[in-house]
DNA sequence: GATCCGTGGCT
DNA sequence: TAGCCAAGGAT
């Protein structure tokens, strides 16, 4: 248990986002269909995907049914499109294994494709109203600062970090839900990354990083990634050719995108390995 | 445990 | 402007 508990609850009820996932009326499916998009990708952009996403497919057993190319097609520019044949692979697992009903125990999630820690304990969690404890980016930060004084966590979730977490969660089921939805909402909303917003904050006045005087980050240094000219902007760029054409598309539409002849051959043997692309003829390219 | 895997908004 | 960052997972 803890003192942050009852601000944080009381923050949450009058300041969360009302998002589709969350209302009284979602399926466990949309709550896990909405956790495979936000795997790194921000709110605001998964909104209009994940409501066009439950409209074409409002069941497992509806995605199953479609091409794996078609989950890609429909991923569009959410980035990491490999969660979306995990996605359609998880779907194509619970009507193999699960009756087509979205698991609600943590083992079960778990074992499906694309589903570790956090998405086994968010879905199990926010779905169903097990008690688990939610550890994602946001949960980290909140924890990090209040609790243990520093402005970031680790670069890995640690046995120590992993049982504070859990002496904070509150016993009790549902309330214990609540909590971690809250936490993150606190984390995405106020106790941002670069610039949090203590004034705002309902634990400020308990919080020991504020109270430590908000100490710069001393840990190793947080690694930055690359973006241009790497092999995940080659691949996003023939990706993208292949989302956009109703039709397979000639090898010479694909040169087109990169000049990088040995880039662009690795990128493309990697999409391939990846079952993100298929090739349908001695030159031309699709989805699958 | 380090590295790879997209995309776009924000400061 | 050029990083920085976003509800991670698989290998």
């Amino acid at each position: 248990m803890t003192e942050l508990l009852d601000p944080v609850l009381d923050w949450y009820d009058a300041n969360a986002r009302d998002l589709p996932w969350r209302s009284a009326s979602a399926t466990p499916w949309s709550v896990m269909v909405s956790e495979f998009m936000l795997q790194q990708t921000p709110v605001s952009r998964v909104l209009p995907v994940h409501e066009a996403w439950l409209e074409r497919w409002p069941t497992p057993a509806d995605l199953a049914a479609e091409p794996t190319g078609e989950a890609v097609r429909a991923w569009g520019r959410l980035g990491y499109p490999r969660r979306a044949l995990r996605l359609h692979a998880a779907a194509a697992a619970i009507v193999a294994d699960h009756g087509g009903e979205v698991p609600d125990s943590y083992d079960d999630l778990i074992a499906l494709p694309g589903v570790g820690d956090y998405t086994a304990a968010a879905i199990a969690t926010f779905a169903y109203g097990k008690r688990h404890v939610v550890l994602d980016t946001n949960v980290r930060r909140v924890f990090a600062r209040t609790l243990s004084g520093v402005e970031f966590p680790s670069q890995s979730v640690n046995k120590a970090e992993r049982e504070l977490a859990a002496n904070v969660l509150p016993h009790d089921e549902p309330t214990a839900a609540t909590w971690s939805v809250a936490v993150m909402e606190l984390g995405a909303l106020i106790c941002t990354a670069a610039k949090p917003s203590c004034s705002r904050c309902p634990v400020a006045d308990l919080c020991a990083w504020r109270a430590a005087g908000h100490p710069a980050y001393d840990g190793p240094p947080r690694k930055v990634q690359t973006w241009a000219g790497t092999d995940r902007q080659c691949r996003g760029r023939l990706l993208a050719v292949l989302r956009d054409a109703d039709s397979p598309v000639h090898r010479t539409r694909l040169d087109a995108v990169w000049p990088d002849e040995t880039q662009r051959d690795r990128a493309l043997a990697s999409l391939l390995k990846d079952a993100l692309v298929v090739k349908t003829g001695p030159e031309t390219y699709a989805l699958p």
